[in-house]
DNA sequence: TCATGATGAGAACGAGTATTCTCACCTGGC
DNA sequence: GCCAGGTGAGAATACTCGTTCTCATCATGA
């Protein structure tokens, strides 16, 4: 075997799905270079060519990542809410209000990154659809109307990014409350 | 005076606005260089810069255009259908389902221009934040709840951007409707 | 020990960008 | 007709970026 003096590809890759996450969910891909990426990883240029052949390809692997780490991380915390007492709504929504309030919150990054229209390709449309139906589908299962539900998610998302504030949240609670509620 | 030649100032800010709002629309304000905005709108770059002084500029003027001009669009929409008798969810929602199957809909332009997060400006974070408060007032004039059907709406235009469809709108006019019904 | 092949550091390349500058031209006032 | 000042076309400037290339280095297998 031939493997790097101080990093296997596995070990690579990693840093770089770290790395990428660090800049590219902050600054957006077009504001990242792929200088700043080596810089923050510690991968040489040269090595993160042979792993990803092209930024587009480092965009893609940062997602899949990101995709990964993100619904692990949400239907953690909304499982621990739910088994705690709390109702479907509140599950998520006080899931979604602490992912708010850690640092660097700067909204959806599938949405953002679909937002950067410029340097899109079909591959990147794919994975982040893929996150929102991977999303939607796990809110069906734990409420009576997961679509609506991820409509409101998104939505509370992406007004708290813009304001920068939680209090969208109260607002999607509210609105999920009235909709879920009981009708005698 | 001194008008120009072909073009006097209001018609050369005219030109660009429309420019602006036809390319920063579609391929995002990193997407598109000041040339293409000068060869669209015919105005020389000299004196794009004596109008705009930067490219910043350029997108607070085009942002300051396209809030009125959109505004002015959804709420006359909003106001024709209330004339016919809808109620106001499918006021709303209606009138969003036409402007999403219009050519070039690519979500909402402030949305978006709010992701791309390098070269945004305290300026442009005012005017996106004035549009999105402007949106949820004029909700909460024809609505029970402004508030949580502006989420509902943001929600429903990013996610009709994502899939390139207008099936959303389904889901977010029956939360709006599951919300607003009257309990016994 | 020596040749091999992969590696990292960083220079090099080619393209693209925002912004400024040059200069020939044209318009309006005398 | 003639001048002054503003104008358009586009060259020039001073970057930045994605990607590739060079070359000295170093661990490995014979």
């Amino acid at each position: 075997m031939s493997p790097a003096a101080t990093m296997d590809d596995t070990a690579a890759t990693g840093a770089l799905e770290q790395a990428a996450d660090d800049l590219f969910y902050v600054h957006g891909v077009a504001g990242v270079s792929m200088a700043q990426i080596r810089d923050r990883s510690g991968v040489s240029l040269r090595r993160m060519y042979s792993i990803c052949p092209s930024k587009s390809d480092l965009v893609s692997l940062w997602l899949r990542a990101r995709h990964r780490v993100w619904m692990d991380g949400f239907s953690v915390a909304v499982s621990r809410n739910l088994a705690t007492g709390s109702d479907p709504t509140d599950a998520v929504f006080d899931a979604l209000a602490s992912w708010m309030t850690a640092t660097n919150f700067r909204g959806c990054g599938f949405i953002n990154t679909h937002a950067e229209s410029s340097e899109l390709t079909e591959q990147h449309v794919e994975i982040i659809r893929g996150h929102k139906q991977s999303l939607a589908r796990y809110l069906s299962s734990i409420s009576a109307d997961g679509d609506a539900l991820a409509i409101l998610v998104d939505g509370a998302i992406v007004q708290a990014a813009m304001f920068g504030s939680v209090e969208p949240i109260v607002h999607a609670r509210r609105a999920a409350r009235m909709m879920f509620e009981e009708r005698p």
